[in-house]
Parts: structure tokens; sequence; C-alpha cells
DNA sequence: ACAAGTTACGGTAACGTACACGGAAAACCA
DNA sequence: TGGTTTTCCGTGTACGTTACCGTAACTTGT
């Protein structure tokens, strides 16, 4: 380590003494208050730029006597999927590194399927008055109500894991569901040859947001249809997670299409499928989404070929990230963050990252 | 944005109040400093555990008048291949991101076909006196002498994209390469029935380090050979970049051996075969390393079907990263990071973030 | 022309930490 | 006992910013 040289003093000072003016002042045109002179304004602002000055966020933050608050709303982990355990280490870890920097972090929760949960929460939310929001909008009318009252009172918010295009507010941070499905079918296209079909399965209850499914679906057929590959490719859908009422319509299709190669499974649920099939020993691939703990020990003993994963730790923490940026940094944010596409197989789960 | 509750006073402010003593006092205990009472320093001890203090960062950089300097050294970029393009980017990052912290980063290079230029450029590094070093040991023996004296100087290192585990002094970041070359196997069975052949395909100089390719066609074979799959696999040595050796190497095999389905390049040289296959149009599956531009184009072209990719940019960024974790945060790190293995085709290419 | 208001700016105490300097008390030596 | 060293500790300044408070100088209204 070296001592710093004593190098001419850089920073606010040194602006002010080629301005001839305090550093209160330059303070003031940096933070853009009001109370300089348009000559001086200029004249500082000019400086600025030739000195290509960075202001120092380590003394920015410590003398800052501002506290800024972060809310997040998403579901709540439990019930039949594990899935949003992921995006709330990522919350966890955003806040351990940016309470440091004078940030604190309050994190809701609402039931999945339940959306009056989602309502109540979102209010209580407000209540606390946050700096910037970060939301999964698991109900689509109720976040757009929602994100609307946050436009009006200015606060930002970003979405993550799903996106509502038309109410964007800072950005969207999640997977291109599409794109996801359309590389379902790149993979499942080397699986297959070409008189084998495909079984899509949505296990899904009635009232939870189909949209995502949806557009996983329609990836997959795009791709198909583009490479003019034309296996049958059926779709099935199955309103309960118990394994009866996967077992019953599961058997009923395998039994009567004896050609199909792959099962594909459109959300974290396949690990329920794995289960039916292991249990009937039905010879089949089988593809499916996320980084689940039931999933993984599935694909370990050889049921599930392949897991598609869109990082969902990595989204929440950069959700938070983004928040930040903007609000303590000031940083123009890209409005759309699409996750990577990752696959993910027996012989390479052991590093993945979410 | 809320105004900071007049917060009993935090710190090392605090901790004095407490133990009756001057801030100063408190300062010595806590970096380790003679000059005070084993009674006080006890005291003061107690104090910091009862109230887990955690220093402030920010006004530990701000307050502290050391710079502190991190050394680079990898391969100089251009030459046949880019792989080392995205390194750069990833020291470039964290530089960017250090910079703020009071942290330099002095970077060296040395070029992949010539061990002096290694040997040279390592100790002029030495001779700016580095706090921390981070370095790609392409050569071998030349990288353990190097970090022999680091040692003795007591210089903190950490190697990326290949270790040498007998010297670890800090960390190892970067890929399993018997894991990855397994993984390909995994992938490949998939896309080979059992009278196809594979044809493992080495690219590379005879000076350059072999160790490398090798681990990653044991890892290949090994999965063969684990799941009984008695497929004929073959390993040819191409030992120029142009494309007439390339040509004549391939063409001699293709043409002997007509049933080989799957061709594996062993690293980033794939671009080479595939210009290779494509012209002359033969019709076999194609699996290499590296999301390098020219690999990236015959991926989007179909030449090439899957790349193997190891996120190159954040190797260097955790790398530097540990580095200043360890000098500056005094955390402890990971001995071993070993990086995810990341598939890519066609069809999620653009979404991936090395 | 004078009070009142407004604009433009300077001074300065924090923020939490590091460290150089110096001084009093205790311990040692003669 | 007086002097010298050593041990132990406090004071003060600095790091680069923020933001409150104060105050000239200038503008406005009457």
């Amino acid at each position: 380590m070296k001592k710093k040289l004593p190098t001419e003093l850089s920073g606010i000072k040194e602006i002010a003494r080629r301005a001839n003016v305090s550093i209160a002042t330059v303070d003031r045109v940096i933070h853009k208050r009001t109370g300089v002179s348009l000559k001086t304004r200029d004249k500082i602002n000019k400086i600025i730029s030739d000195l290509d000055y960075q202001p120092n966020l380590l003394a920015r933050r410590l003398a800052s006597r501002k506290t800024i608050r972060i809310a997040t709303l998403i579901p709540k982990i439990g019930g039949e999927s594990s899935f949003w355990e992921a995006p709330l280490r990522g919350i966890e870890q955003a806040e351990s590194e940016l309470r440091q920097m004078g940030i604190i972090i309050e994190k809701f929760f609402f039931d999945q399927e339940d959306s009056e949960t989602f309502i109540k929460q979102s209010r209580l939310l407000l209540r606390h008055e946050p700096d910037g929001i970060l939301i999964a909008p698991s109900f689509v009318d109720e976040a757009i109500e929602f994100t609307t009252t946050c436009k009006e009172r200015h606060i930002p918010f970003v979405y993550i894991n799903s996106d509502i295009p038309e109410q964007k507010s800072l950005c969207y941070i999640g997977p291109d569901l599409y794109r996801s499905g359309y590389l379902a079918g790149n993979l499942i296209s080397y699986l297959v040859n070409d008189n084998q079909e495909i079984l899509i399965t949505n296990v899904t209850k009635e009232l939870e947001d189909r949209h995502h499914l949806v557009r996983k679906e329609e990836g997959l057929r795009a791709y198909f249809a583009d490479h003019k590959r034309n296996n049958v490719i059926r779709t099935i859908d199955v309103l309960q997670f118990d394994a009866d009422s996967i077992e019953s319509a599961l058997s009923l299709q395998l039994n009567e299409n004896k050609n199909i190669g792959v099962v594909f499974v459109t959300n974290s649920r396949v690990a329920s499928v794995a289960n039916y099939l292991k249990s009937f020993n039905h010879d089949v691939l089988l593809v499916g989404y996320d980084f689940l703990k039931e999933n993984i020990e599935y694909l370990n003993e050889g049921v599930i070929d392949f897991l598609i994963c869109q990082k969902p730790v990595e989204q929440a923490y950069r959700g938070v990230m983004s928040l930040y940026q903007h609000l303590v940094l000031s940083t123009t944010v890209e409005d759309i963050y699409l996750m990577p596409i990752d696959i993910i197989t027996k012989e390479n789960y052991a590093y993945y990252r979410n």
C-alpha cells in the first residue's frame, strides 16, 4: 500500500477553487438546486465537464442524512412450489450489500392463490411510503391498479419475473417467456425423430395466471413450425397438483399415444410429473423448468433430462440494484433486462448459480 | 426519503463513550495497534462484541489515505483467438467499480505463444510492488516460479481460467475442465445413436499448454464409459490454425469414417472447424467452446450446434473482486470458485451474459 | 426612499473513520 | 530524589460531501 500522493485537490473543492466560488455553490449546481445565477452555473458546469468530475459516492452516502427505503412485494414462500425462495434470497443478498449504503428494504408477501392478499399487502406497502418498489405482478389487473397509484405518487417500481408492458415504470427484469419456449423447442428437436410426439403439460390451478405457460407453449410450437418439423404436439392441462390428478391426466395421454417421446412441463411443477413417470416406469424424455430442490433430485436420478432456468435469485437481486442505481446513483437503467435462458442437466447443475 | 432518526450514536464514537475513552483508543484496539493497556483493550473489545459493531466501510475508505494497487497478468488479445478479450472486459469492469474505492489496477500482458514474454512481464509487474495479483497461469513452470516469489513477498494472488493446485494462494476462479468435458459427453450422448462415432478435435499449437484440452477429452470419454455407451470415439490433433491444415486433417477422418455423427472441438477454435464443415457441406453435429464472435456466427447459421461457455468476463471480474475483498474488507474468500458450465445454442445465445 | 422580500452566495458543522502528534502518568534507573 | 524512558491515552485534522444557516446585494412595492 502506498500513501496517496498529495494530489492536486480533487472533487468539489477543486471545482470551487477554479470557479472562484464556495463549495456550497458547486454543490448547488451539482444537485440542480436553485439559488445560483445562470452565469456561475454555466461556468461551474463547464469546469465540471472539463475535469470530468465524478462525485465520490463514499463521501456522498456518508454525508447524506437520508435513509432510502425500498419495498418489495413477492409471493410468500411455502405452498406447493418453492420457486419464490430464490428471489427472496436475491433480495436479501442485495439488502446485505446495501445496508452499508444506508438503504433499508421492507419486504411484503402475498398469497399466490388469493388476489385479496395481494391487494391488502400492496396497500400496506404504500402506507410505508417507500422510495422505490420491487414487485412480482402475479395478478395482472390488481398489479395494474397498484402501479397506477405508484405512478401518481411518483414512486418508481420494477417488475420481476413477469412483465406488464403497458405499465412500465423503471424497468422489467425477468425471462423472455416466448424465447424460453422457443429454446425448449430447439432442445427438444434434437431429442425426437420425425414420428415421435411431444406432450406439453401445464400443471396449474385455474385461478393462477396462465399467461406464463401459454407464452412458453407458443414458443415451442413456433420453433417446430419455423423449422418445418411436423411432429405431433399435444397439450394437456392438469388443474390439481396431487399425484392422482397427475396420474390420471398423464396416463390417459401416454397410453393412448404410444409414441410420445418427450414430455415438456411448462413450469416448475415438473417434479410431480417426474414422480409419476418414475413410478410407472415410463421411458420418455422429460423437460421442464426451474432449479428447485425437488426438480434437481429427479434430474439427478435421470428422470428429468433438462431443466430450463432463468436465475431467479439474480432477477430479484438485479431488481433491487436497479432501484438503488436509480434512486441513489441516479444512473439511467435499461428499461428491460432479459435474463439468460440456461440449460441445466445432471452434469452441470452442481455448478449452476441461481 | 426520510431523515435518519437521531439514532443513538453508532460506531466508534458510541463505543468510546461507553468505555470512557477517546475514539483514538477505540481505533487502536480495532486495528490491533499497540499502546492500549490490557484492561481497557478488554473492556473495549467486550463493548464491540456486545454492540456487534460493524465498521462503516464508506467512512473507512474515505478516511484512509492508502491507495491499494492490484496488478493483472493475462495473455494479450489479438492473435488467432479473441478469447482473452472477455476477461479483459471483466477486469475493466471491476476497475471502474473499484476506482471509487481508491483502488487502482495495473494491467500486464504476455504473448501466449512465447513464454519469455511471460517471464519478462511478470518481473516488470513485481517491480511495481502491487498489493495483490490476478494471473492467468498459461505457462505452468514459469507461473510456479513467479508465484513462489509472490509468496515470499507475501503478495496474495488469484489464478483464473486454469489452476495450479499445488501453488494455491488466495483462490482459483475458473472452469472445472474435467466436468465440462463430462457435460459435453452428456449432451453428445443425446445427439448420437449407438452406431455413430464421435470425433474429438484438438486444434492447438505444439507449444501451447495442452493440459486444458486433455482434461476435457478425459471428461467426455469418462461420460461414455460411465454410462456404458460404446460409441467409437476418435481423437485428432490439428497443429496449425490455417484452413488447409484443418481441411486435410478433418477430411481424412470424415471420409474414412462415414458414420461420425458429432465433432467435438475441445477449445474455442471451433469456428475454423465450422468453416471447413460448412464449405464441404458435411452433415455432422458440431459442439465446441466459448462465446466468441466468430463462433456465434456459425452457431447462428446452424453449423455449430452447441457451445459450452464458462463466463470468461465474470472469471476475471470475480478474480479482481476477490482480491478486493481480501485486501480491503479482509473477508475470507472461497479458495476455489468453479464457474457454471453453460450450454449455448442458436436460440439462447442472445440472452447470454459472459 | 425605505421596508420587505428575493436571489445568490459563503461559512461550517456534521457523516464515521484514520492517524500524526503531543502530553501526562507510571515505571524504571541512577 | 531527580531525571529518563516507556506506557497509555486524548486532541485535532483530514477525507469529500451534504445541507442548514446566515447574510450581503439586489429587486420590488408603496
